[in-house]
DNA sequence: ATATAGATTGACGTAACGTCAAGGTCAACA
DNA sequence: TGTTGACCTTGACGTTACGTCAATCTATAT
């Protein structure tokens, strides 16, 4: 006949916590088969196998509300959900990129030597903060809204495309200061270097619809080649393009 | 003498709450320099700079409580705290790789799959998840070091599936082709570089979160404006970048 | 004098549980 | 039969960084 097992069995089953099923079960996302007389949480084959989907759903990072939704409504849009939640994800990820990006300029900063003060540190987050203060206190703060080039109707992909250009900048400046830093022991080799060419791809993919070595390791020859591009990055210091060039040749595998 | 300003003030000036000030005066992380007679919280210049440092690192992520500790603590380990966290965040990434591979391979699950039952369906994604993944995850990934060949980790490092990746691969060549056509007469306007246009952006969006207008129409210009980018569009025929753009620039409606 | 803006301290809500706490239930063993 | 230990139950508080009222007091402008 059918199985019946308790909640300390399921939740050993399932590899979730027997807190877990009672507060589904308060939440109403899954509800044992029944009870029996002394309250124990009876569930059955249908409950394993619904908390089965309820868990790979979860792991997808679906709030448990919307996987309620799914589980219960008979006509769930999953395509229209799983649309929208691969967005939200990868503005997660797109956030965590920038993070990421900063953290590692910032223990660039304090492991290059520059020793910058705090105040010098947050100089420019300060200038953002409080331009002219001593004008303006005491009147109302205006709000910078550009002219009219952004199209404010949309709040989130205002911010998106803030982020995204923040993040492409970030990334420009991040392979300028390791190059720089590389420039110490010139070994295109050295993990500096490498990190620098590793940036300098991921900044490329912001334009390039593929990236390929071979397209990288080309561009990385023109930047010796070609004397525009040379003068992009050497014109902070001589040396700069053809380090990169020999970094991104030895990230390609291309160097020989 | 030293500038006095009251909570609200500060609010306005640094983006954050009154409510964000008073919970962040409740946990000790920013006390004002002083309260009046009428219990008002006052302010003073360093605590508009200590709250610089507080939102820099709160920008990075960091928990308030670490935070606290960095601004209170004499000795505080920055080196060892950004690495950790630096550690923390490129597992958060991680995990969120693993999420939008996941929903990439769903959503490709149930656009190519016949109709199928909740129950099948989760069986389906089960197996060829659990095969997927190991294909993945459980050995070695291999690169594609051949002449001419694609390489794979642009692939992986979008998280995308075959199926998507191939239609990718099918944008981008589209645009190329239709770019192509269209260069016979050069008008940007023409149907034909329209669709280019559209091709682009539907294109783009395999790589952006959010498509806006604004990053389009700016992407676009980047393709001209900077040689670097230019290259890969005029390198089969000189004068496609620049078509390119201004297709892209009608399409957005950002030509004027 | 009064209207309005701005300040204060509570206090509840959020997401998804972890972690006790106090107290019933069940099977087994002395 | 009594007891022990494993297992069950229902609370209820804690977590993170605030958002959002609510009730009440203070300051400023007309």
């Amino acid at each position: 006949m059918a199985i019946e097992i308790t909640i300390q069995k399921l939740a050993k089953l399932s590899g979730v916590s027997t807190r877990t099923l009672r507060y589904y079960d308060d939440i109403g996302l899954l509800k044992p088969a029944r009870v029996n007389s002394s309250s124990y949480r009876i569930y059955g084959q249908a409950e394993v196998d619904l908390l089965q989907q309820i868990l790979f759903y979860r792991e997808l990072g679906f709030k448990l509300e919307v996987i309620k939704e799914m589980v219960t409504a008979e006509d769930f849009d999953y395509k229209r959900a799983l649309a929208e939640h691969h967005e939200a994800l990868m503005m997660k990820r797109q956030q965590l990129d920038v993070m990421i990006t900063t953290v590692n300029k910032t223990i660039d900063a304090m492991n290059g030597g520059v020793q910058m003060s705090n105040k010098e540190k947050f100089e420019g987050f300060k200038n953002n903060m409080i331009a002219d203060n001593e004008q303006q206190y005491g009147q109302e703060i205006r709000l910078n809204y550009g002219d009219g080039t952004v199209d404010a109707s949309n709040k989130k992909v205002q911010q998106m495309t803030e982020l995204q250009y923040e993040e492409v900048q970030a990334l420009e400046q991040e392979v300028k200061d390791l190059l720089k830093l590389a420039m110490a022991d010139g070994q295109a080799d050295s993990e500096i270097a490498q990190r620098a060419a590793d940036t300098h791809k991921r900044w490329l993919m912001y334009y390039w619809p593929q990236y390929s070595k071979e397209a990288h390791a080309g561009l990385a020859e023109m930047y010796v080649a070609d004397e525009r591009f040379t003068s992009y990055y050497d014109i902070e210091q001589p040396g700069i393009a053809k380090l990169l060039r020999d970094a991104i040749l030895i990230y390609t595998g291309k160097s020989n």
